[in-house]
DNA sequence: GTCTATACTGAGATAGAC
DNA sequence: GTCTATCTCAGTATAGAC
């Protein structure tokens, strides 16, 4: 049947994304979903590839609705400035409206942000649409110093993925995705700031080389 | 030999720093400190009792001079306002310290925080320091909101275990410990900006519960 | 007290019958 | 397309040598 990928790819995201990669066995999938040990095998090809396909079928959804308000945000600017609060709503809201409909993925994709032993995959999807923000953001924000600028990014895509996934060791909060819009919200007016802090003391030695 | 436990300890501290805890077979690290299998389970008990023992050797130590740093720093203040920035780098200084010395160490706890599977060893080293520098900084910030605060404090705990171990995935930042300082620097940068934003239109809905 | 050799269990992956 | 049997390698446990 068709619908055994559809089953293995549900079991599969919502037990991932409860407990994490490493910690759910193929087996455990197999048995939720209701099928046979080697359809994982056979339909997608190893457990990293079922993982890869799981982002597929939602990722490239949410990625081109991030294109296209780029795209609009863009154009509206012409050779104006950007506005950071709209790059960061560009970049995040379309990730909210996809946790809406499907809170599981958005937790998943989160653990995968941070245990990171799945850069391939990441890169696969996320890496173009990664290189437009940055251009965008890096447009609207033109007086930072290269390296400043590129840390900066870094902090965001550090807040994103806790942001995501919930972690509850130091703060409490945990993998509860009811109210995603309410953490991008919080979110995005924590990192405007970030972004327009004065320059640190390392980027302005940066900036004297 | 005494020193097989700090064989052990060695390669494990920078295999598990580069590679990650998963990613990384015990055989592996056996292999590399040249000594026999059984003596990870003798001198251990497990590979996750091997990881906290290398957690400990250090962690203690920082945690010891962050709490020192705050104490002097509340002493000081008296009755009177903490400073957001003095908060931020009596928690963050004591460990771009430690990476002087040590720099795989800070690697590894970077990987440890984002892979996020050991909540245990994790919760067992840093709860009592991230409550001290969590009930700081919450008298640097009266007027946020709970809900708002704690996101934020979320949002650091993001930002900062990026900035440990460095994912080059998106912005091309990776592993290389060197200049651990200026990193550090910039993310209180950063954070500082973060934690002073407005409140968001989320938390001013929390407000008027 | 330490270390070695080896066996056990469960994981992901694969070949081949149907 | 699906299932069974099997392979390899992981972490773990233990018996016994020094």
């Amino acid at each position: 049947m068709i619908d055994t990928k559809k089953k293995i790819l549900d079991s599969a995201q919502r037990l991932i994304g409860s407990q994490g990669y490493a910690a759910t066995s193929v087996r455990h999938i197999i048995s939720e979903a209701g099928v046979n040990l080697a359809a994982i095998h056979y339909h997608f090809g190893s457990k990293e590839d079922l993982l890869a396909a799981i982002i597929a079928r939602k990722a490239d959804l949410v990625n081109k609705e991030r294109m296209t308000l780029l795209d609009r945000l863009e154009s509206e600017a012409g050779a104006g400035p950007l506005s950071v609060k709209k790059v960061l709503e560009a970049w995040f809201l379309p990730m909210a409206e996809a946790a809406d409909g499907d809170p599981g993925f958005v937790l998943l994709m989160g653990r995968l942000m941070s245990e990171g032993m799945l850069q391939t995959i990441v890169e696969k999807h996320f890496r173009e649409p990664a290189e437009r923000i940055t251009g965008a953001l890096r447009r609207s924000l033109p007086e930072l110093p290269d390296e400043e600028f590129r840390w900066r990014m870094h902090f965001m895509f550090g807040a994103m993925a806790f942001t995501m996934c919930g972690r509850s060791e130091f703060t409490g909060i945990g993998g509860d995705t009811r109210d995603f819009g309410g953490r991008i919200d919080r979110l995005i007016t924590f990192l405007i700031a970030g972004f327009h802090a004065p320059v640190s003391s390392a980027g302005r030695k940066e900036g004297k080389r």
